[in-house]
RNA sequence: GGGCGGCUAGCUCAGCUGGUCAGAGCACCUGGUUUACACCCAGGGGGUCGGGGGUUCGAACCCCUCGCCGCCCA
């Protein structure tokens, strides 16, 4: 027996470690089963579960158990991201919490060797966290973006990308972050809109005849200055074109030029150029022939090519000081207080400075062409569809991608420098070397390039380079292109768009055939959970609560949200005790001795409960594969929810309450393993969602008749059920009963009828076909009901309560019950809801437009319930006036 | 400024190709020890589907417009 409840905490480590010893995680190896892929969006390998990757993995898990279970080589490939700046920043931060050396006095090998450290420290961490939430990967698999076979990987592409001159190196302005010292790449920029200044400056004309006024929100900046620019249309300066004004503070004098980028529209319609610390300014100085003078050290402190009083100053104080000086000097103009967007980093969150170096580029634009390609034609499809517009839209106007990081921990780049300067990108230092003796004619000292990769360019490799790429591997023949992406819509570019311009131009084929976009999780208010808001929910300590299987089968009901989902911990407790529900639904069927029967075939069950529970189940199977294969997974749950609660615990447990006590051995024997077969099917479609106490049932109803045949429900076959198990003759029987129980206890309930009270149901007027319903089924409604037994009567006797049920009168005889008043309330109440029914189909129907236009089977089926509604009233109209001649 | 998503019962949300589509869960109210389940059972109240206009015989669903809220890109 059963105990009273699912105990998660301890079921829940022995069931994961038994499918992981049995070796069900891994692929079949089966050379006829298909192969269906996924592989994993990699979590940094230092980082810790939140509800997100919750989401995130759940799903991909209900997919991999689904498509294990419908017998595919379903493999999920687990692994972890090194995540360059953020496991940088994590260590960096130890350090010198612990009081130790900062990361530039440890040096290089010391300080890698370090995140080595705290990588084997804390690397298994999160993928503990996925096994406890049931994640099924194949953790034989698992890759790390750092490991060998990765790293040759990134090596090779870069190497072959750089042959292709689709990577070079350039000098440019890049996106500067100041804290990091290093490039980052334009997405990793974000615009945070916050409280500044425009300060309006006047520079004197040199010769002493005027002044123009410029105006910025980055007053620092103008020791940069190398023009001002105005719009040769603009008649307020057209005069002074060519001539020149005299920087103030630095001093020299700088010409006045004509751009379009001068907006004669905004402010003075004059501008400064500063050609080193601006991206528009960058143009303009380019277009000009200005030179470009960069005023700032790699953390934004004020350089040596800045006055000497503010040399060393950080960016922030120069610019209070440039400010002050303005003033004193009698030519500050205005301070215009303004909200405007400034760049700010996303780990480090310092303001961006654009900042002049040297880096590595991939020539995106050229790869992207095949990507868009590829999604036009829907060899890879997104899913939701809106998402593709977004992709679109970003890949037309994709920048090169700068990939080069100033940072330690990551793929260093393949790059060496020979002493003259000339670059050797080369697979390895030896061949490095072999080139630079080539090309030199003798053997000459390379300096590796000191910059390691972004982040995103390995895991941009991450579909084949897990696979085994570039070695021609049995895992990437068989699982390559993957199956589905399921991922955050927050990386889209970040890794959606990279995997797709790497993966097809080095494998030849898509990445995946399908992205599936899941939600954003939010706290229960919607807002974003955040350490600062401390709103964050932890999702081991939800399944510490209420068990892995509910918060997945949360997770997974509240991710057809188009973009967020607000999660509560009330919807988890709920799920959990579905959970609960169909535990002892289970312990029900036990006790009542339903096993399961050798052979049984439920398209020849007699029974007509069983014929509909039967159907039923057919129709739930369904409903759940559909949902499942289109990423329905709301759908899929809820199909879920309403079959096993509502169907089979509320009706089809109830019903068969007396076939099970009852005394026809037959109908009895059938009913029990109708209702083993029906349990069976339910673990095997809730088990993608639920896996842990699906497989706990599995497991303790194994020794319950008939054995199965296969052992863990992990790997037990999907249910297919025919349509033909729908029996349309036992639906409108039970909807009958259903029907009519109902209806009944409405009547009970409003007329206050007490539950103790047992009278008899009197079935009055009712067509041949349904008073055989009432009769056969007369013992599992007299329970249901609670009624002593149903009778036929030719009237409705003095003091009987009517109702209406599909057109049938049925009757409750409780006279010494009723209460007039509620009885009268209750009539009128009926009809008043039938009369507006009436009103409303009445009207449709009177309007001739409508019985010309509407396709016939709309006009039927408005007729028919026209005259149901009718007949219904007519009859409560005649129980009302009775009620009114016997009071 | 451009794009996207949302605005349906007190709360969180379903409502797929216009015609029982006005729903579910939670919350609330009433009643219940029917030996699977109080993490339960039965019953009930509650919404002019953000505003306005249009298309249509018919619109929560399609079109236009306005208004909020949120996200992304400039």
């Amino acid at each position: 027996m059963l105990e009273k409840n699912f105990d998660p905490k301890t079921a829940e480590p022995r069931l994961y470690a038994a499918w992981e010893a049995s070796g069900a995680f891994a692929p079949t190896s089966d050379p006829a089963a298909e192969p269906f892929s996924i592989v994993i969006p990699p979590p940094n390998v230092t980082g810790s579960l939140h509800i997100g990757h919750a989401l995130n993995n759940t799903l991909q898990d209900v997919l991999t158990r689904f498509e294990r279970m419908r017998g595919k080589a379903a493999l999920w490939l687990p692994g972890t991201d090194h995540a360059g700046i953020a496991t940088q920043m994590v260590v960096e931060r130890q350090l010198a919490e612990a009081g130790n050396r900062s990361r530039r006095d440890m040096g290089r090998e010391e300080f890698v060797a370090k995140v080595w450290e705290w990588k084997a420290e804390s690397g298994g961490t999160i993928t503990n966290q996925l096994r406890r939430l049931g994640a099924s990967c194949d953790w034989s698999r698992e890759r790390f973006t750092l490991d060998e076979g990765l790293s040759a990987a990134v090596r090779k592409v870069f190497v072959t990308l750089h042959k292709q001159k689709l990577i070079y190196r350039d000098k440019r302005l890049v996106n500067w972050d100041p804290h990091f010292q290093t490039a980052i790449s334009d997405i990793e920029v974000e615009q945070r809109e916050v409280e500044g200044a425009y300060y309006h400056f006047a520079y004197p004309l040199e010769d002493g005849s005027g002044e123009i006024v410029v105006a910025t929100t980055r007053p620092e900046t103008m020791l940069g200055d190398t023009a001002v620019a105005v719009n040769a249309k603009d008649p307020r300066y057209t005069h002074l074109i060519g001539r020149a004004v005299r920087l103030p503070i630095v001093n020299r004098p700088i010409p006045i030029i004509a751009d379009d980028y001068a907006d004669p529209e905004k402010g003075s319609g004059a501008v400064k150029i500063t050609p080193a610390h601006d991206f528009n300014d960058y143009q303009v100085g380019k277009r000009n022939n200005l030179p470009l003078i960069n005023i700032f050290d790699p953390q934004a402190r004020l350089n040596e090519n800045a006055p000497k009083e503010y040399q060393g100053l950080d960016r922030f104080a120069a610019r209070k000081k440039v400010v002050a000086e303005f003033e004193a000097l009698g030519l500050l103009r205005e301070i215009e207080k303004t909200r405007h967007a400034v760049p700010h980093g996303d780990r480090s969150g310092v303001v961006i400075e654009p900042y002049l170096t040297d880096q590595w580029y991939v020539d995106a634009k050229t790869l992207a062409q095949p990507a868009i390609k590829a999604v036009e034609e829907g060899r890879t499809v997104l899913e939701p569809k809106n998402w593709e517009k977004t992709y679109f839209e970003w890949m037309r106007n994709i920048e090169p991608w700068c990939v080069s990081r100033q940072l330690w921990w990551g793929h260093r780049i393949p790059a060496w420098y020979g002493p003259d300067g000339r670059i050797f990108v080369e697979e390895t230092e030896e061949a490095a070397k072999a080139a630079a003796r080539e090309h030199y004619g003798h053997d000459e000292p390379l300096r590796q390039d000191e910059d390691v990769l972004d982040t995103w360019f390995s895991s941009g490799l991450w579909p084949f380079s897990t696979l085994g790429w570039p070695d021609k591997t049995a895992d990437l023949a068989r699982f390559y292109p993957t199956h589905t992406l399921v991922t955050g819509f927050d990386i889209i570019f970040y890794w959606v768009a990279r995997m797709m311009m790497l993966g097809i131009h080095f494998t030849g084929g898509v990445p995946f055939k399908r992205v599936f976009f899941n939600a954003l999780v939010r706290d229960a208010k919607g807002a974003k959970m955040s350490k600062s808001k401390g709103n964050v929910m932890d999702p081991l300590e939800l399944v510490d609560s209420y068990g892995a299987d509910a918060l997945r089968f949360t997770l997974t009901a509240m991710s057809g949200q188009a973009r967020d989902i607000k999660l509560s911990t009330q919807r988890i407790e709920g799920y959990r005790n579905f959970g609960t529900k169909l535990w002892n639904a289970t312990r029900f069927t036990q006790m009542n001795g339903c096993a399961r029967a050798e052979g049984f075939d439920p398209a020849q069950v007699k029974g007509v409960l069983n014929r509909w529970i039967v159907g039923e189940t057919a129709r739930a199977a369904q409903t759940v594969t559909a949902a499942l294969e289109g990423c329905g997974f709301d759908e899929a749950t809820n199909g879920l929810y309403r079959f096993i609660w509502n169907t089979y615990c509320d009706w089809y447990v109830e019903l068969a309450k007396p076939l099970l006590n009852g005394a026809d051995e037959a109908a009895k024997g059938e009913t029990q393993a109708t209702a083993a077969w029906v349990l069976d099917v339910i673990l095997k479609l809730l088990h993608p969602v639920m896996p842990y106490i699906t497989e706990e049932l599995w497991n303790q109803t194994a020794d319950l008749g008939a054995p199965r045949a296969q052992g863990m429900l992990i790997t037990a076959p999907w249910p297919v059920l025919p349509s033909s198990l729908i029996d349309p003759a036992a639906d409108a029987e039970i909807g009958l009963v259903i029907a009519s129980v109902s209806e009944g206890r409405s009547v009970r309930a409003e007329l206050n009828v007490p539950p103790s009270a047992k009278p008899a149901l009197l079935v009055v007027e009712a067509t041949p076909a349904q008073r055989q319903v009432f009769e056969t089924n007369a013992a599992v409604i007299a329970q249901t009901l609670r009624v002593s037994e149903v009778r036929f009567e030719d009237a409705i006797p003095e003091g009987a309560i009517p109702f209406v049920v599909d057109g049938a009168t049925l009757a409750l005889p409780v006279a010494q019950f009723i209460d007039l008043a509620a009885e009268r309330a209750r009539l009128a109440k009926e009809i008043a809801t039938h009369a507006s029914d009436i009103a409303h189909v009445n009207k449709k129907l009177g309007n001739p437009a409508f019985v010309a236009n509407a396709k016939e089977e709309v006009v039927e089926e408005n007729r028919e319930r026209l005259a149901e509604s009718e007949a219904a009233k007519a009859k409560l109209e005649g129980a009302l006036s009775r009620l009114e001649a016997a009071g």
